[in-house]
DNA sequence: TAGTGGTCTAGACCACATT
DNA sequence: ATGTGGTCTAGACCACTAC
């Protein structure tokens, strides 16, 4: 789960349950203390406890009720919050046998018809392409494809792409990822789906198409993540929002 | 998107405001008043105010700049919010050629190994089975297989399942969906697909398994809904939590 | 009746962007 | 310096649950 380490005192007090949660100091159908003895606890107001509630909740930690309390739900059952914006990165670390990634292509380009629309391209704007096979246990089952407007990304290198982009892009570069809109669908194999997939005889693969924005709203990503049919997973925590 | 009617202030404001950017009021790139301003017009509260734009920030309708105010988005770019907890009725009533949907089977059941598992049934506990195939352009792509806990529906009918359950259980029953895991996984076509799907030789189907909570963080539903492949969308939009 | 979470207020100070 | 959104406070009243 992305969660920055900022000092508000609503985020640590919410980083602070989540541990107490994870820890097992609150197990799975327990009441947290209510909002006023938190707010007393923390020594602060019962808005900003609110505040690291509602977190809690956003992200499938606890359910409030009303009258209640706020009920520590099982984690387990969501296993893997891959939801939202998680980056690959974060998604791999967490697997016992972490899977290796080539780098195909890296390529500065002009955008072509295709680019010009899914990244809203001022004609002859410049681009990085990058291709990028991810190997588990031997076997390149995902081809990802991501385009950076190169206005925003000036440099990008191979030993950047081998690790996380993401991580150069944030830590480096200092973006702040706001918010992305991602598309599923299925679609027959490419040419370069041959080149680059072990596709075990799958003639199709699950395609995300994702589409990256900035905090200021400025659109400056454009990634296709190409699955082997067999290999795709996809899990997403959705609540009814208030 | 699902939006209930509460006389809560915030959230007419944030119908007032939605209403107000599909009316084209705000266009997009545009920038909503001040909140302080807001809160004048409103004669409100800032931080009722403020309720009101982070859920409309949540929903895609807005991104808010620190600094700078708050801009309208582009929902176009985002089309059809499917994301989330949005039911097939709703989904449906959107498109140029609504589906028909087909009640195959409707049966009251004791829960097997498989289902006691997924609805953390007691042994011998009873559900309802509904399995029912929605037809596109005269082909029935999806098949869909929910199975809801007896002891919270008791009651189910073929003319219910043919419409909207969920609008029987929301409006008749007084049932509120409060959080919903989806997963989303390929497989091999079952003799079931075969027997209700035209699958034109797909071996194939995009499995989205649906676990859904009520208020009380009690499970009572397991849905599975099986896609032919080359039918299959899914949209997500992904704001980054604060 | 007492305790819980949900809404709302009127202020305060802060971080950031613009001029 | 001014205006913006982000955080935080100390209260208030309400709706719901439990006893």
């Amino acid at each position: 789960m992305v969660m920055k380490m900022k000092e508000n005192k609503y985020m640590s007090i919410y980083q602070n349950i989540v541990k107490d949660v994870k820890r097992g100091e609150y197990k799975p159908g327990d009441k947290l203390p209510s909002e006023h003895e938190l707010a007393e606890h923390y020594e602060t107001s019962r808005e900003t406890i609110r505040k690291s509630l509602n977190l809690l909740a956003q992200n499938g930690y606890i359910q409030k009720i009303r009258g209640k309390g706020s009920i520590v739900l099982d984690m387990t059952q969501f296993n893997l919050p891959i939801s939202g914006l998680v980056s690959f990165k974060e998604l791999s670390k967490e697997m016992s046998n972490p899977p290796k990634t080539k780098v195909n292509e890296l390529t500065e380009m002009e955008g072509n018809a295709f680019l010009e629309k899914v990244l809203e391209l001022s004609p002859g704007e410049k681009v990085w392409q990058v291709v990028r096979s991810r190997n588990f246990d031997g076997e390149n089952v995902i081809l990802d494809k991501d385009y950076f407007k190169k206005s925003i990304v000036e440099q990008l290198t191979v030993e950047i792409c081998k690790n996380s982009i993401y991580e150069y892009l944030e830590k480096d570069l200092g973006l702040i990822i706001s918010f992305a809109k991602k598309e599923f669908v299925v679609e027959k194999c490419t040419e370069e789906d041959y080149a680059y997939l072990d596709l075990k005889g799958y003639d199709h693969v699950v395609v995300v198409r994702n589409y990256v924005y900035l905090e200021d709203a400025t659109l400056f990503q454009y990634t296709e993540s190409r699955h082997r049919l067999d290999k795709f997973q996809f899990v997403d925590f959705a609540r009814r929002e208030k």
